[in-house]
DNA sequence: CGCGCGATTGAGTAATTTCAAATCTAGTGG
DNA sequence: CCACTAGATTTGAAATTACTCAATCGCGCG
């Protein structure tokens, strides 16, 4: 949990009492390699902050491919946020794909936070600000790059990443083909 | 200015005296026809509240080729975020296809009026929120759907759009060349 | 050692882009 | 009201890019 207050404090400072009155909202859960925290179909209840491990966020389309919505390691934020804010069933899947423990927050909870205490309000305008310029940026990259210069850029921003994850979860994540990916980077030094 | 007490009163009603100090931080302008807000190079000072007319917010690549990052008219938000929120330089350009007015707020505007008034940090996060599930969407639509059915996605999101705006934009927007969408639709229906 | 998953490679195919030209349309001035 | 123009749309054909499918390779783990 000291590491809930660390990340709330990159924000903004709050005292003990303040912190005391936060956490009862978060609940911790272990997640083993390979688990669902949400699949399709399901309540999306929670949002989760992750506190280690590595996730991915991804939609299943009809043809069974899949297409990643995000990654999520330590101090991201991850849910169906689509079907959580709507308070409908699920369209996306979240999976670990390595093992760690996540701080779960259903929506009354966040809105309930929000409501009581302006400090945390104000905490998830700034954290959404940033989630959303992150994700103005990936439609900017999706429309005005090509593939091999999507590669790029996200190796640049996420360089801990690519030795972590699977070539093929990136392909996914930059909207090509396995195969295509492994040519660009064999190619093209 | 009724129009911005509206608009905010969607989310979260106020008081007549909360709404006064809330006019100050607002400042109207009026924008001709292919009138520009924003330019790349220029600081994004403002972002723009929507009152009247449409608007369209694009990255100019390299190529010189445009990328429609979104469309905006009535009661819509639009400005280079990115550059917005950083206090950096805008990479986009913001330019009027219809005439109409905008509220213009600054960030320290937007900053101050979260931290003095709760109720409008609560209004920010909730369109912040509404947001962000949107740009989510797209993202989704980009990656798993071909441009057929991107085109009918839009179509359905947004029918008075597609009356108003050449198709060309469209395209530019669905991330495909004009030629492709115009064959998109001669064919099938 | 062998299985299973991920990564690579090759060949053929499908989709989209590009470039060029023709057509259409709305707005302007005579 | 008509002719003219600029911009938008459509069409055609060739070129490019990425995809699919299939086979192979590589590696870590049991």
């Amino acid at each position: 949990m000291e590491k809930l207050r660390k990340h709330i404090e990159e924000i903004i400072p709050i005292t003990d009492e303040e912190f005391e009155s936060i956490k009862p909202f978060f609940t911790i859960r272990r997640v083993l390699k390979n688990q669902y925290l949400i699949q399709q179909g399901d309540d999306a209840r929670y949002e989760y902050i992750i506190m280690s491990g590595i996730f991915r966020v991804f939609y299943l389309d009809e043809d069974g491919k899949e297409h990643i919505v995000q990654f999520a390691t330590e101090n991201w934020w991850m849910s169906d946020y689509i079907a959580y804010f709507n308070q409908k069933q699920a369209n996306l899947y979240v999976v670990c794909m390595e093992p760690g423990e996540v701080l779960c927050l259903t929506l009354e909870g966040r809105e309930e936070l929000s409501a009581v205490l302006h400090k945390m309000e104000h905490f998830f305008r700034i954290k959404l600000t940033k989630g959303f310029i992150a994700l103005q940026q990936r439609i900017i990259s999706l429309l005005s790059s090509n593939p091999q210069q999507r590669y790029k850029e996200f190796a640049d921003l996420y360089p801990s990443l690519m030795q972590k994850i699977p070539k093929k979860y990136i392909a996914e994540y930059l909207g090509v083909s396995r195969e295509t990916l492994s040519r660009l980077y064999s190619s093209n030094k």
